[in-house]
RNA sequence: AGUCGGUUAGCUCAGUUGGUAGAGCACCACCUUGACAUGGUGGGGGUCGCUGGUUCAAGUCCAGUACCGACUACCA
């Protein structure tokens, strides 16, 4: 072994042999009871890079499997790439502009997905090459893609089956539209932003000379959207509106048209609210399209796919059909006129007729598309939708009765909130990458929906000289995804894999994503996963929902705020400027790089050093505790490389002790000393806390739990405690053997409890003790994983042991307090000796002069004066130092003074408590005991450390 | 507007069924002793957002309140 540890020495070949092994293949391992234990990866971006979220949920991931499979279990982690719809076209469109000044357009659809392809190729590797760093056990074997043969046969299946039951449907509907990227999206790709804009009020003139009830001759309408007014098809007043009730069922005259529409009465116009009419443009505006329907007025589309103004309108009837009753006509002067440019002429337009009676500011919710960041328009369009509510139903139940179950479980509500008020989801784009939807077309407008042209010839009999035509549209990137858990493991056919490894046992992801992915995929799986009484299997048992990771600041990392951490940079280390250039390289927003230069300059002013995986895996899981935000601490990251320096230099002392010695591995006879006997039952509660801790998806506990074991026992204690028997020439050979066995044998249990957390040092350094430790086997990845064995608990030892610290620690104590060195040997008496400290004491001579340097330890004889001492408690045995001339009056006074306060403290505060007649009344009788213990003990204490203040001022 | 989080040491965060507040980093002093200075030893530092209530006992349970944040819906 190296000197000092260095990671980037052994992570590589180490993950190289795991996986040329085969060891992260379910077939590899044969120990244990086999129970499948199985989860599927979040597929990231076939073409994107792995990014702390990433790192994160991997790593929680590969923890879990590492643990199940080194348990025993059959363990499979399918791992996967998801073929990113829109993120990833865009990727392609935005690099043939900028290389060839190309658009799609230009290529084709076929020419263009075959360059999607390409690009797929050749940059669909970076994620697994990142992931293969991260030392993620993925079954590399059965690795899938979204649009892999296999998985297009699934989607098929499913889109086919759903349209069949009737759950699918196509229709001209109200959509979220995109008027940049040119397709529908989802209710769930919209984001909506708070923006400061107008509220324009609007005269509309009555018809037929009809009056209000204050004499007007027009009502008035607000309107934050005025160029919709072009396809207005009616004004809205509450029925129970005093102020209108002569007017329901009277027309206006819309201005610039001069459409002729009626007044309606419907719940949604608000009484309170502007003044109480509202424009009802059912094309344009998700409500209005609802009071539309309720008032059955006809839709006029008076937009473009682009937002702009069109030629001539559109009418519909509120069913969908055509209606050609209508005029459709626009006035001129704003045909073909882009969105925004139109309100502003159409306002100024009203004003100059006198039309628009005021302005006001107005804050409002806008959507935009969050890929495209442009303003979402509500269009009618012909979109494919699915059906949710049915498929809601047994998903909600699943998660109420617990067949799933949410951790942290605040989730369930989340999920539940959403469910229970689900709308159908639009799963059509228009786009070219992606699945296709398997509809076709006749010329008479027909649709025909099958696994293929032939197939749906065949069933519909459509004879050949009968055209069809393909849908063009692709479907929703996360209709495919929601097959995941079963389409990977080989669905539709009854596969061995599906039978074995579903449903999975947890999906691990970000509360982000459980719209889009969770509460989707529970519903697809449970409707065409049955298990063999026929009843909805459930994707996964444990739905373990991580938070995002955040900046030191709490921020979101970004690429336009300049504050993305690249996982990789912290295992492998990077310099400033190759950190600065890949800031603020190839940036969307050039003119934010200056910025994020200096940021970076001054966060990371030496750029960032090289960690390991092992540290930056360990800093993940303790910061992975329940909240929703994580901020990232470079300062935990070290400390944890630390920690990984702590373990190996550990390694190193026990390997210089064990290499090629007398182990007790063989027949010859142990003796176990006292400290042996503590670490090994130290070594049981350790492993109990743990498998508890991760049994309840707590790593960030089970890592705090391990940390203060191997830090601050194995380490801090126990390697000290062997010393003085690896080092006595004269100790018995069956006392050396015993503690090098137990370093070695106890240090090679750390090393599989702690190898789902840190795998490369922990394979490592085993690789390298494992002889010595007297077990074989070729890996440590499939080694079994420690059990708590509460038989080795051994209360007394740790007793013993706890006397020996505090021992230890007041003689250490009293170096610090007089400024003694910890080189100089020291004398101590002993006074008020029990028994138990007697015999404590003859044991662990050897200890006592050996952690804390005393030459000599001896009780002091009855009635034997005291010389000049300075003292500590161990319990009620007092330690005393003699200060033959080294006694600084003042600064001992000082000292025990101060002591004294501390116990008098406490005297009053456990006095308080039990002159509490309630408290004696009613607590239990063991808290009083304990409180009356306590109270004794301080009380004792007080006592002593008076006496030796007064013997001190004596002096 | 609704739902859900958060508020604990200078910073980032733990705190499991109510029983005298913990970690890492930072800080102070001392120490290069035969695993480790990416280290060791000792130490300082918190009225647990605020107000009430339940209880012998509240960071922990209940009610209210302030601030911060997320999400959902809506605002003509």
């Amino acid at each position: 072994m190296e000197k000092t540890f260095n990671p980037q020495a052994i992570e590589r070949t180490l993950y190289q042999n795991w996986e040329e092994k085969g060891y992260f293949a379910p077939a590899s391992d044969q120990r244990g009871d086999r129970t499948p234990y199985s989860i599927m990866i979040p597929p990231p971006n076939v073409t994107g890079s792995l990014h702390m979220g990433h790192a994160f949920q991997d790593s929680i991931m590969d923890a879990l499997i590492r643990y199940h499979r080194m348990k025993g279990c059959n363990t499979l982690w399918q791992v996967g790439t998801d073929h990113a719809g829109i993120a990833t076209q865009m990727v392609v469109e935005r690099k043939i502009l900028a290389e060839e000044g190309k658009t799609r357009h230009d290529y084709g659809r076929e020419a263009f997905t075959d360059k999607i392809w390409e690009w797929k190729e050749a940059s669909g590797g970076t994620i697994t090459r990142q992931l293969r760093r991260l030392g993620a056990s993925v079954d590399w074997d059965t690795e899938r893609f979204t649009m892999d043969k296999g998985f297009y046969a699934a989607v098929q299946e499913v889109f086919v089956r759903l349209y069949e039951d009737d759950l699918i449907y196509r229709g001209k509907r109200l959509v979220n539209w995109d008027p940049k990227l040119h397709t529908a999206i989802s209710d769930l790709e919209v984001e909506n932003k708070e923006v400061k804009g107008n509220m324009w009020h609007l005269r509309y003139p009555l018809a037929d000379g009809e009056k209000t009830a204050e004499g007007k001759d027009y009502i008035v309408v607000a309107t934050t959207r005025p160029e919709t007014m072009l396809g207005d098809t009616g004004v809205a007043v509450n029925p129970e509106d005093e102020r209108y009730q002569a007017l329901i069922g009277k027309a206006v005259i819309l201005p610039l048209v001069n459409r002729r529409i009626p007044i309606v009465a419907d719940e949604h116009a608000d009484m309170e609210k502007g003044t109480g009419c509202v424009k009802i443009t059912p094309a344009h505006d998700f409500n209005d399209h609802e009071v539309g329907k309720r008032c059955n007025l006809p839709m006029i589309n008076v937009m473009t796919l682009n937002g702009d103004i069109r030629q001539q309108g559109e009418a519909y009837n509120i069913d969908g059909t055509v209606n050609q009753s209508i005029d459709t006509a626009i006035p001129e002067a704003y045909r073909g006129m882009e969105r925004f440019a139109a309100r502003k002429q159409i306002v100024a337009d009203l004003d100059a007729l006198g039309l628009l009676e005021k302005i006001d500011d107005h804050t409002l919710m806008v959507p935009y598309g969050d890929r495209s960041g442009v303003v979402i328009e509500p269009l009618l369009t012909d979109q494919w939708f699915v059906r949710a509510a049915p498929l809601a139903k047994p998903a909600i139940e699943a998660v109420e009765d617990g067949r799933i179950q949410f951790v942290p479980k605040q989730y369930e509500n989340m999920y539940f909130s959403w469910m229970r008020d689900i709308q159908d989801w639009c799963i059509s784009r228009q786009l070219w990458w992606g699945h296709r939807i398997p509809a076709w077309y006749d010329d008479a407008g027909n649709v025909y929906v099958g696994r293929n042209e032939a197939e749906v010839r065949e069933k519909h009999n459509i004879p050949t000289p009968v055209v069809l035509t393909q849908d063009d549209d692709v479907l929703d990137t996360w209709f495919s995804s929601a097959l995941w858990t079963f389409g990977t493991l080989g669905w539709p056919e009854p596969t061995d894999r599906l039978n074995t490894f579903h449903p999975t046992d947890v999906l691990v992801t970000g509360f982000d994503i459980i719209f889009f992915w969770v509460a989707r995929m529970i519903m697809m799986t449970m409707h065409f996963m049955k298990d063999e009484d026929g009843k909805p299997q459930v994707p996964f048992k444990y739905v373990y929902v991580t938070g995002l990771i955040r900046d030191e600041h709490g921020d979101k990392m970004s690429k336009s705020k300049g504050n993305v951490l690249d996982p990789l940079d912290m295992i492998d280390g990077i310099d400033l400027e190759a950190l600065v250039e890949k800031r603020c390289g190839n940036m969307m927003q050039p003119q934010l790089a200056e910025k994020i230069e200096k940021r970076t300059r001054s966060t990371f002013p030496d750029g960032i050093s090289a960690h390991g995986t092992d540290a930056l895996r360990y800093t993940l899981y303790s910061l992975a505790s329940t909240g929703r935000d994580i901020n990232w601490d470079m300062n935990r990251l070290e400390g944890y490389r630390n920690f990984c320096n702590k373990i190996w230099n550990a390694a190193n002392y026990v390997k210089m002790h064990t290499d090629d010695q007398d182990c007790g591995n063989g027949d010859e006879p142990v003796e176990l000393t006292l400290a042996d006997r503590w670490i090994v039952s130290r070594l049981q509660r350790v492993e109990a806390q743990i498998e508890k801790n991760l049994s309840e998806f707590r790593l960030d506990h089970a890592s705090q739990n391990l940390y203060d074991f191997v830090w601050n026992e194995y380490c801090a204690w126990y390697l000290e405690l062997s010393k003085p028997v690896l080092w006595d020439e004269h100790a018995p050979a069956e006392r050396k053997r015993g503690t090098r066995r137990t370093l070695v044998r106890v240090l090679e249990a750390i090393m599989r409890l702690a190898h789902p957390f840190m795998p490369y040092i922990t394979e490592a350094i085993w690789q390298n003790i494992k002889h010595s430790a007297g077990v074989a086997g070729d890996t440590l990845m499939l080694q079994s994983y420690p059990v708590s064995d509460p038989a080795r608990i051994d209360e007394t030892a740790e007793r013993d042991i706890e006397w020996l610290k505090s021992f230890i620690t007041g003689i250490r104590n009293i170096r610090a307090e007089l400024n003694i060195g910890p080189s100089k040997p020291l004398n101590v008496l002993l006074r008020n000796t029990s028994a138990d400290d007697v015999a404590r004491l003859n044991d662990n001579q050897t200890f006592l002069k050996s952690l804390a340097k005393l030459e000599d330890i001896r009780v002091l004889a009855a009635g034997e004066e005291a010389p000049m001492a300075t003292t500590q408690l161990v319990g009620s045995m007092e330690v005393l130092v003699p200060m033959a001339g080294l006694i600084d009056k003042d600064k001992e006074s000082a000292r025990l003074n101060k002591e004294i306060e501390r116990f008098a403290k406490e005297v009053a505060r456990f006095e308080g408590k039990l002159n509490n007649e309630k408290f004696i009344s009613k607590a239990p009788a063991d808290v009083v005991a304990k409180e009356q213990a306590k109270l004794a003990e301080a009380q004792a204490a007080r006592a002593k450390l008076e006496e030796q203040l007064e013997a001190i001022k004596a002096l």
